[in-house]
DNA sequence: TGACGATACGGACCCACGGTCCGCTTTGCA
DNA sequence: TGCAAAGCGGACCGTGGGTCCGTATCGTCA
C-alpha cells in the first residue's frame, strides 16, 4: 500500500487546527461567523496549511464532527444495550434517537455548522446515510411496520440541529423535557405504526 | 393612513423582478447558484433596484415564496374541508401535512433557497411559526395525545425541503409514493400517539 | 553529521457575490 | 410646462472562501 507516512508537524498543525475550531465553533454565537482566517489565526497558522490539511470548509467542519461522533459511533457499532447492536429493536429505536438528539445538543453549533452552514444538503453527508441505513434496518425488524426507509428520514429529520437549536436555544426547553418529548413521539409512531405505504 | 402609493414604473420592475426570479429558480440547478445579479440582469433591472424592492436576497426569496402560498394560505384559513377550518381534527393534520408537502414538491428549489440558503433558521420565519401554530392547534383537538408543540415540529420536519428534495430528486421516489408515506407516517403518530411527555 | 529531495508552510493574492451610493431620469401633481 | 420627489442603475466596496508559490522544515541516506 502506497500510504506514505505524514510528516510531524504537519499532523501537529492538524491538531492545532482542530483544536482552535472546537474552541471558536463552542464559543461564538452562530457558525457563521467563524470564518477560515480566524481558524487559522487561532491555531497559529496559515491560511494553506489549514486549506491543505482539510480542502474546504466543509472538510474541516466534518472532520471536527466525525471525531465528536467516534464514541457515539463506537457504541452503537459494538456496545452494550441499549444502543448496541444486541438491542431488540423496539427498543433500540428510540435509544439511537436519544443519542443522536444527545450528541446534538452537546455540540449544537457544531451541528449547526455542518447542517445548515450552506454547504450542500445534510442527505448527501455519507455520515447521515449511515445513521438512516442503521435506523432503516432496525426499524425493519419491527414487525407490523412498513416504510421503513421514510420513517427512518422522518424520526431522524425530529433532531435537526436547527430545530434543537431552535428549542434548546431560543425557546429554552430544557434537556429532558425535549428528550422526553422525542421518546413520546418515536413511542407514538412505533406503536401506531402500521400502513401500507406503498412497494 | 400615510400609505404613499408607489409609482407605476416601481411596481412594474417589482414584478419584472419577481417574475424572473421565478423563472431563475425553477431553471437552474440550485438555487445556490442564481446570483442578484442574474436576476437583475433577467428582469432588464439594476441591482439598486432590486435591493430597494425587496431589502435583502432573504427578502425577495420570502416575496417570491409567500406569493406563491397565497392559494394554500386560503383554502387552509377559510376553504372547504379537507383542509378549511371545518374538517375534523383527525382528518385535517393529515390534510395539512399533505398541502405542506405537495407545496414543496412544486416548488421545490424555492422551499430549498428559503429554508436553507444560509439565512438564519426557518424557525424564525414568521411563515414557519404560523404553520407551527395552526397544527399544534389541531392536533390539541385530537384527545388522548400530548406533546403537541413538539409533535407538530417533528410532522413539519418531515416535510424539510432538503429532504424533500432528496427523496424527490436523487432517489426518484414518485410524488404518490412520498404523500401515501407520509400519509402512513402521520397517521402512525396520532394513532399510537399517546404519552406523557412532560409539563 | 551534512546534504539534498520531498513535503509542508504561510500570507499575499484572486475573485465572486451580497449589498451600498449617488448622479441622473422618470413620474405625476399643480 | 415646471419642478420636487421618487425611483433608477451600475460603478463601487467589503468580506470571505479558496489558490499560489517562494521559503522553511523534515526525514533520509551516506
Amino acid at each position: 500500500m502506497p500510504e506514505r507516512k505524514p510528516r510531524k508537524d504537519a499532523v501537529r498543525n492538524r491538531q492545532a487546527v482542530l483544536a482552535a475550531a472546537d474552541a471558536l465553533f463552542a464559543h461564538r454565537e452562530s457558525p457563521e461567523d467563524v470564518t477560515m482566517a480566524d481558524i487559522a489565526a487561532a491555531a497559529g497558522v496559515g491560511k494553506g496549511t489549514l486549506f491543505r490539511a482539510f480542502g474546504d470548509r466543509t472538510g474541516l467542519i466534518r472532520a471536527l464532527y466525525e471525531a465528536r461522533l467516534e464514541p457515539v459511533r463506537e457504541a452503537v457499532e459494538a456496545g452494550p444495550p441499549p444502543l448496541g447492536p444486541a438491542t431488540p429493536p423496539r427498543q433500540r429505536v428510540p435509544a439511537l434517537l436519544d443519542a443522536v438528539l444527545c450528541f446534538k445538543l452537546d455540540n449544537r453549533r457544531l451541528a449547526l455548522a455542518l447542517e445548515e452552514g450552506g454547504n450542500g444538503s445534510p442527505y448527501q453527508a455519507e455520515h447521515y446515510e449511515r445513521w438512516h441505513g442503521l435506523l432503516q434496518g432496525v426499524l425493519e425488524q419491527i414487525p407490523g411496520l412498513t416504510g421503513s426507509a421514510f420513517t427512518a428520514h422522518a424520526l431522524l429529520a425530529a433532531t435537526r440541529a436547527d430545530l434543537v437549536e431552535h428549542l434548546a436555544g431560543r425557546e429554552r426547553v430544557p434537556r429532558d423535557r425535549m428528550r422526553a418529548q422525542l421518546a413520546d413521539f418515536t413511542a407514538g409512531v412505533l406503536d401506531g405504526g402500521a400502513g401500507n405505504g406503498g412497494s
